[in-house]
DNA sequence: TTTGCGAATGTTATATTGTATCAATAGTTA
DNA sequence: TAACTATTGATACAATATAACATTCGCAAA
């Protein structure tokens, strides 16, 4: 991550907790930060592990799911359920709430990304579930495949195979 | 679940073991008999409980384990993540394999729904993804909403209160 | 028949993820 | 300062899942 954007979404986080009439206290922050700078889903416990190597002040798992569970509530971090694991939310320019969220997980790298354009399709989908009687009420949808980056490489691998 | 509906699970089970050249053993049989009789996905230690109270001969949750994970490899039940616990396949009429299956998770009552005629809007947003470079490789996207039922549950009880 | 093989299951241990509970501490307000 | 609240520490435990090895059972070959 950019040493800009990642300055632009402290800063948001300072915002938005602010907005909410919470603390970012340290311990928030450093979690937060960790998580920003992963640039991967982490679980709690990768998140706890990192957190002590890096930062000397000890924290236990559960400080971290708490800390998790803040940081969720104020909107500023997703939980992946299809993965038990969590990332930063990248909507952090905006203050209008996503009603939906799309997350791409790549199988082979296990990164994720959030994707915020594609709504048409969801929506429509959703239209379509609403008139079959069901209501969804995720905010979050999560697909697993395979990303541009991983699909390149292994097209590389197979066109040096094939030499 | 209908005897007749139940019969049929259980001859297509049956089959679909033949073709795949394993064996539906007792204890196999007997975990599939009770998910298709739960009419709601179990968890693995919720269908050892259920086991161990329905059926004289007891079982432990790893063997559970290895049978869900049998009954998934032939394609008889399928693993929901989102909350961790299974629900046989409903596809159990036709031998196609489906690419694509959608689950509805009532979050009031806890059913899950497989749904299989709604493939032009997932089929629509697969497309985009791919479009944009994504290439989904789940067969499975779960959804957490509120049922038919339950909907229509909480407007009565809302009536109720109106009067 | 019995020997041997492989599949299925039993058994125990342990890993992983997550929550409950109560104690200690720090920051804020009256 | 005293009292209150939010945060964090610390311990225990629940729930989900897998690893590893032992045992049993059915079946086929000797």
């Amino acid at each position: 991550m950019k040493k800009q954007r990642f300055k632009e979404m402290m800063g948001f986080a300072i915002k938005r907790c602010e907005a909410f009439e919470k603390k970012l206290t340290p311990k928030r922050q450093q979690v937060f930060e960790i998580l920003l700078k992963a640039n991967k889903p982490l679980s709690a416990y990768e998140l706890t592990d990192q957190f002590n190597k890096q930062i000397n002040t000890p924290i236990l798992a559960m400080s971290v799911y708490r800390i998790l569970g803040f940081l969720e509530s104020v909107g500023l971090v997703h939980r992946l359920k299809l993965e038990n694991k969590f990332i930063p939310c990248s909507h952090v320019n905006d203050d209008r709430e996503h009603q939906l969220s799309m997350f791409l997980i790549c199988s082979s790298c296990n990164k994720a990304s959030e994707v915020n354009d594609l709504n048409n399709s969801v929506k429509s989908l959703f239209r379509e579930l609403k008139m079959k009687g069901f209501t969804p009420a995720t905010s979050q949808l999560e697909i697993s495949g395979v990303c541009f980056g991983c699909q390149q490489s292994t097209a590389n691998t197979i066109k040096k195979k094939d030499k």
